[in-house]
DNA sequence: GTCTATAATTGGATAGAC
DNA sequence: GTCTATCCAATTATAGAC
């Protein structure tokens, strides 16, 4: 609580240019440790202690990861990472923060306009390749979910729920102009997000079993185009297709 | 490792008649706590424990559970849990064992002889019946895996994998005798899994969305009804599906 | 079998020099 | 901004009486 970066958010939000104003004061920077400082420095501290953060926090959990780990990591001492972020609990929460946003994306961008087949396909493959590159991301949404989403209650009845509401909509649109089979809306969403995050979440089940990973390119591409199919014309032989 | 419950697996396995071999001794046990003591015992302590630690378990992960707030929901001391199993990690894998018997269980149930349809129904119906039943049951599932299996990953590789090898040749057998669309055997087992447990893993995003639970009969029956249209049938109307 | 200490450790967080 | 040295709280686990 009385600390330089415990304030509240932002710590090193601007880093003066080193050496700058001691310029001359030493003459010889008594056995200066570090090798020609990369350019990249403070701000981009941050962003590597998050993202070790998320690599951890999505595999182990808020209570399976210590700070040292972390800390570890991102190659900081334990100190120094709690100089840029005032606890172990402000860390956690940062990443979720920057996570949403990355898991919420894909969502945005379906209107009742397109064509629904495009639509959906497009989106499917939007969410599998966020399970391809971001599985850490999937997985530490997964671990908030399980918990009951202490931290992100309140995003997810304001943000997602009304997001999913007009997307709902769409939907609806979609069946009642007969382009769509009478779906509910609510769970076609559900669907879509279950069979998407499924192979980042049980990634080592989806390995276990199949023996391949959505980071080899053939089995991606054989994903996406099996949840399409799944999802658009369902597995029954069209003979069976009633109605 | 010096302890009588401690040695190994089963501690109070066998529980000798209380007194039996002090009877006489002592004329009157000198203020015995327990009011009649009702005939479940030992063994099943165990499970009242056992129970305890799953409900928290599945919610906070191994970590995020302490043994004090196991023992204080089996409403036993610290220490006479510690009796029971000799270590928080030996609790959490006894948890782990129970549970993947009851995972398993609907996979074992379908063969080429079934009709697809009534098959397949019948597995989402089974399934979804777990998720509204052990919800905490999937949820633990799901917590192992995102974090890698550390403890299931042998059973994962054998029990699980051949489990479904057998199954996908049952699919495959659909498939080539034109009863299902041509679908990856693998692929519709995930998606028939990640369908399912959705509803118990990320429950809270369900009730936050749709406000309602799979507690809820007529909600269930309307999950139960959509996901099996959706892997059955598609959502695509019948004009759209090609061949 | 159950309880009351208590030992032993881990890990989050702070102080203060540099 | 970064480090070393602590402090302190929370937990796991054990000892030993009853």
């Amino acid at each position: 609580m009385a600390r330089p970066a415990a304030a509240k958010k932002k710590a090193p939000a601007e880093v003066r240019k080193r050496g700058a104003e001691h310029a001359g004061r030493k003459p010889t920077p008594p056995a200066r440790p570090r090798v020609a400082r990369r350019p990249r420095q403070a701000e981009d501290k941050r962003s590597v202690i998050l993202s070790a953060a998320l690599g951890l926090f999505s595999r182990y959990g808020l209570h399976g990861t210590s700070v040292d780990q972390v800390a570890a990591r991102a190659d900081v001492s334990k100190s120094n990472l709690l100089y840029y972020f005032a606890n172990k609990e402000e860390l956690y929460v940062s990443v979720l923060r920057e996570l949403l946003h990355v898991w919420l994306e894909p969502l945005r961008g379906f209107s009742a306009e397109q064509d629904p087949r495009e639509a959906i396909a497009g989106y499917i493959r939007r969410k599998l390749v966020i399970s391809r590159d971001r599985p850490d991301a999937s997985r530490l949404f997964c671990l908030e979910m399980i918990q009951g989403a202490p931290l992100l209650r309140d995003e997810l009845d304001r943000e997602l729920r009304t997001l999913v509401e007009r997307k709902s909509e769409v939907i609806a649109e979609w069946v009642r102009s007969g382009r769509l089979r009478p779906v509910a809306p609510h769970h076609l969403v559900f669907g879509l997000w279950a069979l998407t995050q499924h192979y980042a979440d049980f990634a080592v089940q989806v390995q276990a079993i199949s023996g391949r990973t959505l980071q080899d390119a053939a089995f991606f591409e054989e994903t996406v185009d099996n949840v399409q199919r799944l999802v658009l014309d369902g597995i029954c032989a069209p003979a069976a297709v009633p109605a």
